[in-house]
DNA sequence: TCAATATCATTAACATGTTAAATATATTGC
DNA sequence: GCAATATATTTAACATGTTAATGATATTGA
């Protein structure tokens, strides 16, 4: 069985260690990171499309529960989502009443954002859930190895911020 | 120095190892792969900036140089990009003809995709610009670091899928 | 005090993510 | 051969990502 040629380099000359491509994507850290994150993400999808909630929006209820009150720019930092896209959410989530916006007396330009009961709530609603759903992956993974990962992401993190 | 009062959990009765509340976003897996990426992707968005490219074509056009011709269905799996989001892209690469289309021959509904010699003269412009960013995360983090890390998101993405 | 500068949030414009529906072509089963 | 079904791609509609520019408020320094 033949693959076939790669139009970037020529499969009679290259060595297997060649290191002139492009890094094979196959063992590219933002491939494989984004690779693992959506395979992970697609147990998640669905069940936070039941409760009518994209992952953004669940990042940032969760980020307020955890922190309390923050500015947008905390939140937007925290939850990992840029400003512009954070002023659209907060528009909408306003409309569902899951937040409340204020503006910080003591500086003007800042806005105060919190989370509602009702955001309590539902919180308390899916987090069972989406508790069943990581243990599951945990118990298929090994917890040892989650924890690993979990150690080398807060470490290479660390080193390119 | 006191921490703020989680909205989620009393924090006069909770416990350090909790785990009635949502896990804690920094040890979450999905979050912490997300950051971990964009803290990788800081590093090169610039440079791909320079050459007028987002990393998601970047990703289109290395797929092709590294399997060659590619039907839109396994081009979008392979560079993991959705199918609407690749008919858009399609477009306008066709326009900066950073790649050809045509369609199979024996099957009407294939459009096969394969990339120009504009594309590969600039993915051999911009690989060793990439190879430098890497390298320079391999050297910081250390490679035994990031082949362990390799290792584990994909075992990790091959438990999920 | 006031002009210059810096910071926070928003807006604008366009690309991409996401799901559902539509379109076109193939395949299957009768 | 043809209707029913399946598959590949596209379109539509809206959310979010991304960068640059704008508006509003704070801070600084003369």
């Amino acid at each position: 069985m033949t693959l076939h040629t790669d139009p970037l380099t020529d499969s009679t000359s290259a060595k297997s260690g060649d290191a002139s491509g492009p890094r094979q994507t196959r063992r590219s850290l933002p491939i494989a990171l984004l690779r693992a994150r959506e395979a992970i993400m697609a147990k998640f999808r669905p069940m936070l499309a039941r409760h009518d909630m994209s992952e953004q929006q669940w990042r940032v209820l969760r980020i307020l529960g955890e922190y309390g009150e923050l500015d947008a720019s905390q939140l937007a930092e925290r939850a990992l989502v840029l400003g512009p896209s954070l002023t659209r959410m907060i528009k909408t989530l306003l409309k569902t009443k899951l937040i409340a916006k204020r503006s910080d007396k003591a500086d003007g330009r800042r806005s105060l954002i919190s989370i509602t009961p009702k955001a309590i709530a539902l919180i308390q609603e899916i987090t069972p859930e989406s508790a069943a759903i990581y243990n599951d992956i945990e118990k298929k993974f090994g917890i040892e190895q989650v924890e690993q990962l979990l150690d080398l992401l807060e470490a290479v993190t660390k080193t390119c911020d």
